[in-house]
DNA sequence: TTTGACTTTTACGTCAAGGTCAACGATAGT
DNA sequence: ACTATCGTTGACCTTGACGTAAAAGTCAAA
């Protein structure tokens, strides 16, 4: 049976536009199948929408989400190839690893935030 | 002595252009001094341009810094206040928590590919 | 068959985050 | 006195990532 999605259904499920979808789409980030111009959605892309999701999050472009796709899908035979898509890989967990230790960083100040919060509300709490 | 620092030392020092301190500073983000029209920055500033790029770097907008950096500098006397703050720091951590996870989810992917990769390269190298 | 919900393409608009350029002032070295 | 280097403001420009509106096609329910 095979299920298709289509764009509605998924701008609902992940809460972006129409818009956006196609857009990613020019592209080149998704390429849904059509039946006449409609687009039908099978469950890959809906995956590959989430991935696409995830890295916007964490703040890559679409250049870098591109890229980081090609990583993902190309399985390359030739050697050369290989070893070039795996140095493309490490840098990209080194971006990855900075921007992981960014946000410790930031958690980090966060608590001393919290810290210093609970410790004036306890003094407020003392005093009155 | 009190050092302070000039708009190129820190530019040179971060990798950024003055018109991007520049920027920061209208926006809000920065409060160098000045002597006449130029501006110092103190190591305060240099920390806080440190802390923005951090945000910067995982993908904050300017306005979520802005919001991230009144989190760290108001420690507001007033309970009410104080409560406030302390929700706002726990939606950024959670957040930051959700990068995280988008972050350590995209890793496991590129583990898994540097795996195929190594498999492959192994195959090859048999192979011939 | 008309309405409503969905879809399409094309095209212009927008907003954030700076880039770039002009025109100028202060200061130091030759 | 001239030139370099560094600083300033102000104005317009660019790029990325969509938003939005127009004009039109498809299909099911009422």
């Amino acid at each position: 049976m095979n299920k298709y999605y289509s764009i509605t259904e998924l701008t609902r499920e992940f809460g972006i536009s129409t818009r956006t979808l196609r857009f990613y789409e020019d592209e080149g980030l998704i390429h849904p199948e059509r039946r006449g111009r409609t687009r039908l959605f099978r469950p890959a892309d809906r995956r590959l929408i989430q991935e696409i999701l995830r890295g916007r999050r964490i703040g890559f472009t679409i250049a870098e989400i591109r890229e980081i796709i090609q990583v993902y899908k190309d399985p390359p035979g030739e050697m050369g190839q290989l070893r070039l898509l795996m140095s493309r890989v490490e840098e990209k967990r080194e971006e990855l690893r900075q921007k992981r230790k960014d946000i410790d960083d930031t958690l980090a100040e966060l608590n001393n935030v919290e810290e210093a919060c609970l410790t004036r509300l306890a003094e407020i709490g003392v005093g009155t």
